[in-house]
DNA sequence: CACGAAAGTTAGTGACCAATCACTAGCTGA
DNA sequence: TCAGCTAGTGATTGGTCACTAACTTTCGTG
C-alpha cells in the first residue's frame, strides 16, 4: 500500500484509539494494530505520537464540519433559524451516534489545555484553527446569528458532557436539555 | 500528622494533579510529592490510584455545588431566572479564573467514558450521582426551572471548553457566548 | 531481468510507573 | 518499661511505552 494511503488509515485508526483512550491513555501499539501495520512502522508516518495525535484532531473538526454542512445541504435557502438549529441537531445526534468524534473531541480538549501547561503552544493553535473554523461554519449555516450559534453550541457541548457520562437516556437529567 | 487529615490533603493535591495532567498523565510520584509524603505511603490512604482520582473528582463536584450555593446566599429570595443566573455566572467565571475545578469536571467527564468502556461501571455511577447532586442544586437554586437549568448548565459547558482550549479574552469565538 | 527505491519488519533500549514488601521512628496506655 | 499501634520510608519489581537502528521484502521501471 502506498505511504499516503497508509497515513490516511493511520489517522482513522488514531482516531478511533484516542478517542477512547485519550492522549496518554493510548498506545501507539494499539493505533498500529488497528492499522494492521508494525508499531516502529507508524514512526514513519509521523514524527512522534503527538503528530499522531494532532492529525485524528484536525480529522475530527474536519468530519464534525462535514457532517454539519450536509445536513444543511438539505434545507430551503430560506429556512429560520429554528429549522437550522433542528437539521444540524438531528446531524450532531446522528454523530453521537457512534460517540467517536464526540469524544475525539473532549479529548482534544483536555489535551490542549495540558499541551499549552507543557509550554507547547503550537498545539493549542492548531487545535483552535481548527475549532474557530468549525464553529465559523456553524455560524454561517446560521446566517451569522451569533446567538443562535452559542445557544447551538452550547447544547452541543452539554450533550457530549451527559454522553461521556454515560447518563441513561431516561435519566431525568436530559430534561435539562430535550424537551 | 493523623492520616485523616492527611488523606484530605491528599486530595486536594491530587485533585489538583489531575486537573493539570488527567488520570493517565498523572503519576502518583507527582501527588506524593505535592502532598510532602512518600508515593508508597499514598498506597496506605487510597487501595489504589484509581480511587485517587475518585476522591478528587468527588471533591471536585461538591466544591463546584458549594460555590453555587454560596454565591445564591446573597440573592433576594424573591430573585427572578435573570438575577439568579447572573450570580450562579459570577460565580462560575470565578471559579474558572482557577481553571482547576474546570479542568478536572473534563477530566472526569473523560475518564467515566474510558472507564464505563473499560467495564468499570461503579465509577460511572460514583462520578454520576455527583453530577447529579450538582445539577440538582443548580435546578433548585432556579427554583426547579428546567429551562433556565440547562441554559445555564449548557453555557457552563461550552465556557469550559473554551477555558480549555484557552482561546484569549478577546478571541471573536467569545461573542456566542457573552455579549 | 536487474536494480533502486519505497514499504515494512524484527530486535532492542532507556525511561517511567503502579503497586508491594520489609522495615523504622515515635507515640500511647497499662 | 515495654507491648502495640500509627505514620512513614527505601528498595524493588514486573510491566509498559515511545522511539531508534538495522535489516528485509516488494514493486515499478528502463
Amino acid at each position: 500500500m502506498k505511504a499516503e494511503d497508509r497515513r490516511k488509515s493511520a489517522v482513522a485508526a488514531a482516531l478511533t484509539e484516542f478517542a477512547r483512550g485519550g492522549y496518554e491513555g493510548t498506545s501507539t501499539e494499539a493505533i498500529a494494530q488497528r492499522v494492521g501495520v508494525s508499531q516502529p512502522y507508524l514512526f514513519r508516518l509521523f514524527p512522534n505520537k503527538r503528530a499522531m495525535f494532532l492529525a485524528a484532531a484536525l480529522r475530527c473538526a474536519e468530519l464534525t464540519r462535514d457532517a454539519f454542512v450536509a445536513a444543511a445541504k438539505d434545507l430551503p435557502p430560506d429556512a429560520d433559524v429554528e429549522a437550522v438549529k433542528e437539521a444540524l441537531g438531528a446531524a450532531y445526534l446522528e454523530l453521537i451516534g457512534d460517540g467517536e468524534l464526540v469524544m475525539m473531541q473532549m479529548q482534544m480538549q483536555v489535551a490542549t489545555y495540558q499541551a499549552t501547561l507543557a509550554g507547547d503552544l503550537e498545539f493549542g493553535e492548531t487545535v483552535r484553527r481548527g475549532w474557530t473554523d468549525l464553529v465559523d461554519t456553524v455560524r454561517l449555516l446560521f446566517s451569522g446569528d451569533d446567538e443562535a450559534t452559542g445557544e447551538f453550541m452550547s447544547e452541543g457541548m452539554l450533550i457530549n458532557v451527559l454522553t461521556a457520562l454515560n447518563y441513561p437516556s431516561d435519566d431525568r437529567i436530559w430534561r435539562c436539555v430535550v424537551q
